[in-house]
DNA sequence: TTGTAAGCGTTATCAG
DNA sequence: CTGATAACGCTTACAA
């Protein structure tokens, strides 16, 4: 294994001084640091971050903790995921990936083993205790809120958005079987046979909903127009494809990863950000009414409503 | 923070005892045992890692590395890394999560830095320059070879199992589009409208298929049965369910940990495990013939034909 | 602008 | 069965 060291006599100068180069954290000739870097280069060194972490008592790694039970928004959290590891990379951040089921004990333990320097919590209950072990031990942390709230703020929006145009809104749960979907789609066009427009927010439902419209002699969306709440790729496995509204999961995990960042270099506390998602229209929307103009494809426009 | 030398003075002892009592690596008498236990847990103590990792030369971590452009087999990736994170943290190892954009350098970097002790590779390419800087490094390591000639060998072993049964059989690659499926479906009712049987590895195609089957007024599994390859959450979405094969993949991250431990315990190099699938029969299959009796449901077998 | 040296918290060797 | 103590490789005052 090569240290700094090797390093400091390859280069002929003390080992602060590589040091000092690697970090900048003071001035260093012009040449000096040359020479230092080239035998860094020449050597391969890469400094011992265990070493490091001992004396600088700081990690320089993120825990990030998902949900273990990953049946629900799995490419949301792979693409968070992915975001928070790209991100962190940029800042000098490796990223732990823990899972949820050792709970407050988990970060306690990364905390105070100097594991990591900061936690990503991603999936936040309502009573989550975590929050008040975060809090007793004072490690920095941001929580990513896809879950809390989410389905409650976004009928909210909706039905004010409704409200406001004088649109006539009904809501009707369901989950994601065929013959849930079926009978909630029976049941709606039964209440109101004159219903313009459908806004999904269980992508389990968009194949059998598409299949019912069509046999139905439906057509979308010249009869009905359609609006899905979901991944772009589950909008564009469909014909036409479907406009709709994503939760700007990459996002997430890099506005995350910068929040720490400032967090951790002296930033305010307690600050929250609110993401407004994104509207893609794409062919499953038309103007209502008994003579529809072609819709707008392909085009982007972001809406006034936010989640967190 | 507390230190060793804090559980040791609380306890009464030297340091290094509270060390062995720690790691088990020397006998200890029952009594100190147990009064070092006891301050271990008043003060909440957890060693810190970077100074261990500094004396012992080992980390305690596993990098494991994902695609970064994960379109195509997320929920796999994802049940692999909650595996590997799971079988990880009961061996006393965390897990570092890194995406395949530093390549070659990422694994160098890792295991000179000595960030981690052993490397998960995931998505193998056919001329991946990170197995050479695996054999170069010395680095531990396993690969979790999900795409490597995954679809060519599937193909082989249902050419196979066809010509085994005096099965007549068509190979009909598509893209996942409502319009590619649509055409292949077409075509091979076409040239063979007394097709009893659809195998699917594409999971795309699974909502556009079944709507045309449904329309072209072919019901399932009566006139046609389908079994497709796809994780047991896309199966379950249809009505009716289908019958399916799975990629094992949270054995798939468990048995990779579990490989390395055995590595790293001293352990032999170069082992190869091949995990087979499992068959699932759900409702979309039936026997062929004028009189189909019911089909099975929800029992599980295992077939012969394994994939790595 | 650079060098010297005192830790950082563990592990492991060597005595006892 | 238990205690001292020398590494481990790096950072960071403190000097020069």
């Amino acid at each position: 294994m090569t240290t700094l060291a090797d390093v400091a006599r390859r280069a002929g100068v003390a080992a602060s001084t590589v040091s000092y180069v690697l970090s900048g954290k003071r001035s260093v000739s012009e040449e000096t640091r040359e020479r230092v870097h080239r035998a860094v280069e020449a050597l391969g060194y890469h400094p011992h971050v265990g070493a490091r972490a001992l004396a600088s008592s700081r990690s320089n790694v993120l825990a990030l903790i998902v949900p273990l039970r990953s049946d629900m928004y799995v490419p949301v959290m792979m693409e968070i995921a992915i975001g928070v590891v790209t991100k962190a990379r940029g800042h000098g951040y490796d990223v732990l990936l823990l899972t949820n089921d050792e709970g407050s004990e988990g970060i306690r333990r990364v905390a105070s083993s100097a594991r990591a320097d900061a936690v990503i919590l991603t999936d936040i209950g309502m009573q989550d205790d975590r929050i008040a072990t975060i809090a007793q031990t004072g490690v920095d942390a941001v929580l990513i809120g896809v879950h809390i709230g989410f389905a409650e703020r976004t009928l909210r929006g909706i039905r004010d958005g409704a409200a406001g145009l004088g649109v006539d809104l009904v809501h009707r749960p369901c989950d994601g079987s065929y013959e849930a979907a079926a009978g909630a789609l029976a049941r709606i066009l039964e209440e109101r046979p004159h219903t313009t427009g459908l806004i999904v927010q269980n992508e389990g439902i968009i194949p059998p909903l598409m299949s019912l419209l069509r046999t139905s002699g439906r057509a979308v969306p010249e009869d009905v127009s359609i609006v899905a709440l979901c991944p772009d790729q589950d909008a564009e496995q469909t014909a036409p494809r479907l406009t709709s509204v994503t939760i700007p999961a990459a996002e997430l995990g890099t506005r995350a990863v910068e929040l720490l960042m400032r967090r951790m270099g002296g930033g305010a506390a307690g600050e929250v950000q609110l993401i407004p998602p994104t509207l893609t229209v794409r062919g499953s929307t038309a103007p209502a009414g008994p003579d529809p103009s072609p819709s707008p494809y392909g085009t982007r426009r972001t809406p006034r409503e936010q989640h967190q």
